[in-house]
DNA sequence: ATAAAGAGGACTAAAATGGTCCTATATGGA
DNA sequence: TCCATATAGGACCATTTTAGTCCTCTTTAT
């Protein structure tokens, strides 16, 4: 179902409660008590954004971990790729796939389209938005379909 | 990694198969042979298909699939549904979520759009697109951000 | 020195996924 | 009518992925 992993969704929900107070550290236990997850769960989670350079983190009395940006310059590909890795929807989105399927296959560079496509959006999307409390106001009707579809119906006649 | 399953990645790759030669009924045996991939599996993501509605299939001899609609009605929204169950990020993204965080997540509404974009998207690629042997032209830049950013400055600085 | 924190990794349990196979049913043709 | 050829619909198992826990080590403020 193009799902976020639990531990992806987690992140989200963490890296928010972070950017709402972003002016001080934030402990793994206090998050945990925040969120209504278990310590050691909340804590995993922290140490991937953190490797994943969205956080810095200070050990010892007094650590915790602090936003390494602006919220509005960690976007939702980040923290995606921060938990799951580089985003993409089939195995040969990526450089290092060895799909030996591809030459029966056909449909490879389209899917990699629609993957840099959905990157893109991603990229649009901030912490800044996911954190607040009030609905982003999108339009319902992104106007994607008017940028693909007139130039792929003539692509469709080409050969 | 937002992923597609193997099986969808197949059955793009098998729905673009029959979208090539759409007029004529194609079988499991053969479609997996073109394919390469093993009978069995190619069997159960046609069954799939079409129970999903994006095929019709005649059984008995001189049986096989047959698109249930033109390539350009059908989108990958549609297979990627027919395989997987609704598209969504979230649990909470399909109205029947039961998230019993809801309250302290505060990012449930945001990820609920960002689907919606997602899916929105996607209803813009049809079959007749990923069946097309060249690239799809879509411009590397989407302007989606340009769409979503002005909206959601203001928005966070609503409260 | 000590208590409070994160770093890093090993480990286990549970769930999802991929893949196979079997039986039943429908259809066309000899 | 009978047979070969298809799909329909599940049951089933093996594998992988994911989630979650725990332990030990290092860092740091008091």
């Amino acid at each position: 179902m193009l799902k976020l992993s639990k531990l992806t969704d987690y992140a989200a929900v963490i890296m928010a409660q972070i950017a709402r107070d972003p002016d001080h550290a934030h402990t793994a236990s206090e998050l945990a008590a925040r969120v209504k997850l278990p310590h050691p769960t909340v804590g995993k989670t922290l140490k991937m954004l953190s490797k994943g350079g969205l956080l810095e983190s200070r050990r010892g009395s007094h650590g915790g971990y602090v936003l390494s940006r602006s919220p509005s310059d960690i976007t939702a590909s980040d923290i995606i790729a921060a938990i799951e890795g580089p985003i993409g929807m089939t195995e040969c989105s990526h450089a290092d796939g060895d799909c030996e399927l591809l030459d029966t296959c056909g449909v490879a560079g389209n899917w990699q389209r629609v993957s840099q496509a959905i990157r893109t959006l991603l990229d649009g999307v901030t912490l800044a938005h996911l954190a607040q409390s009030s609905p982003l106001k999108l339009p319902v009707q992104l106007p994607i379909q008017s940028v693909t579809l007139p130039s792929a119906g003539e692509a469709l006649r080409e050969h």
